[in-house]
DNA sequence: TCATACCGACCAACCGTCGGTTTTTAAGGT
DNA sequence: ACCTTAAAAACCGACGGTTGGTCGGTATGA
């Protein structure tokens, strides 16, 4: 590397910068990457906003991170972690596989009412485009860590003569790509909630889990009105917990790709 | 940057580049992405790559296309546009509700086996880690043309009273996913028929199918063994299809992500 | 005093733009 | 018919500005 080499030997006066334990900065610099992930999208956030989000040179945080997709895979570890301690206490309940299964589905849906606000990062802006790749690792991370679990609650169903079921991966599998579908419901009841419109977003929330609980009757070759998702009026405060907790609205990113404006302003007035 | 200001002023002399009809430059391009997209995914090939590959300039690129995105979009249009031709005609087919649905399983699954390469592609590089936004797209495309088809179906099915069925958009929507799933499970079949594992490729691959069926038996309310996803022994000759039609394995590109290599060399021996 | 948190100037590479050139097509004049 | 002229479209490649990542070096707590 051959370029002016005396201009390097300035040297740095305005250190003031606070010193910080590993984990502690590490945790900071994910929340201003969280932050500004969910205002804008993962290709519009560069890592200069981040540093200065999370007040950092680019040296201290590639002492930290080693690269921006780094950033993505820690957050993704963050986040599961969590959610993993949320329904980890379900898996020995007590009573038959039925009992069983609609605790885990309680659990999960209690641990989801409960981390509204982080929950609606993984929901509100995962889905906007440009963000699928965060989407796909947060998905099958969770699919790795649930998918077992629940496979294992039918299985031993099935053992029992509780369920009937042909292929008890095959079912878990399917039953968690129902949730997966749901998510485009989810979010366009959240959309409906933000607009006001609570109670019609409430009701066909309702009216989608309770036709996926009778599909997973059938899947698990129950009665209809075996599995039950939720109880009645159980949506409505999801739902109000997961709406913009903050009366501000979101800047709206107005560019969920690279931005093709080099002209003078990059981002607009958040 | 301070190079030689003045190199613009000399005059292109080698244009010895034929000049294209709109189209075929176009699909040309997009040829040209495409085996680059196979070969290295989405992030790792860089526009002056399909440059290269396609023989053209940038100018020439930026004329056709709009950016780099843009290419994903028309990829996207192309396959979609010709995977719809394939299916249909299985619209219109006679019979009973079951006797259709049958029917268009089978036209999608024959369509499926006659386009093994250009499947493959779609199968082998979109589930390629950094590739997600595209395999995004290309579901999302394939989701919007098939699943009103499949739900006209199952509608149609329930109103005769064939089917039995709560909920039609919600089944079409879950039997499409279980499609979703499946494509893991191909993928590990390919990869064992690549490694000649041919025969037991194909039994899995027939048993997951064969739960397939009875689990949309369940969602539709039929008596199980009425939907039939495959006659026996069709998946072999689709595996051997789909599974690589050259003698030549691919270059296996070591870098999913960005390289952060910049030594010297950039890309490694094709 | 030694590891490590941290700094910021720098670099290579990338995407997309821009002024310009060449070829094709269309129009008009004779 | 033929030539001339003009507009449109295909195409070129050097350049600008931004981005992700590196590197030599400084400061600080244990």
């Amino acid at each position: 590397m051959d370029h002016d080499g005396d201009s390097r030997t300035q040297i740095n006066l305005q250190s003031k910068r606070v010193r910080l334990a590993r984990d502690m900065r590490r945790s900071q610099i994910l929340d201003a990457a969280q932050a500004l992930f969910v205002a804008r999208g993962w290709d519009a956030v560069t890592i200069a906003d981040v540093l200065a989000e999370a007040g950092i040179s680019k040296g201290g945080f590639y002492h930290h991170f080693s690269a921006k997709e780094d950033l993505l895979d820690a957050l993704v570890e963050r986040f599961t972690e969590r959610a993993m301690d949320g329904t980890a206490g379900a898996r020995e309940a007590e009573g038959d596989a039925l009992a069983r299964f609609n605790t885990f589905v309680d659990a999960s849906n209690r641990w989801r009412a409960e981390h509204g606000p982080e929950l609606r990062f993984f929901l509100d802006v995962m889905l906007q485009p440009g963000n699928e790749t965060q989407f796909a690792r947060i998905n099958a991370a969770s699919a790795e860590v649930t998918l077992p679990v629940l496979r294992g609650l039918i299985e031993e169903g099935a053992c029992s003569g509780r369920f009937d079921v042909p292929d008890a991966g095959l079912v878990a599998e399917t039953i968690l790509a129902l949730g997966h579908g749901r998510r485009a419901a989810l979010r366009a009841a959240v959309k409906a909630t933000d607009a006001g419109d609570l109670d019609a977003a409430a009701l066909t929330l309702e009216a989608r889990m309770a036709g996926e609980a009778r599909l997973i009757d059938r899947l698990l070759g129950l009665p209809p009105g075996s599995v039950v998702l939720s109880e009645a009026g159980k949506h409505r405060e999801m739902l109000a917990a997961i709406a913009a907790p903050c009366g501000d609205r979101r800047p709206r990113a107005p560019k969920p790709t690279r931005t093709p404006k080099p002209g003078s302003e990059r981002r607009p007035p958040c």
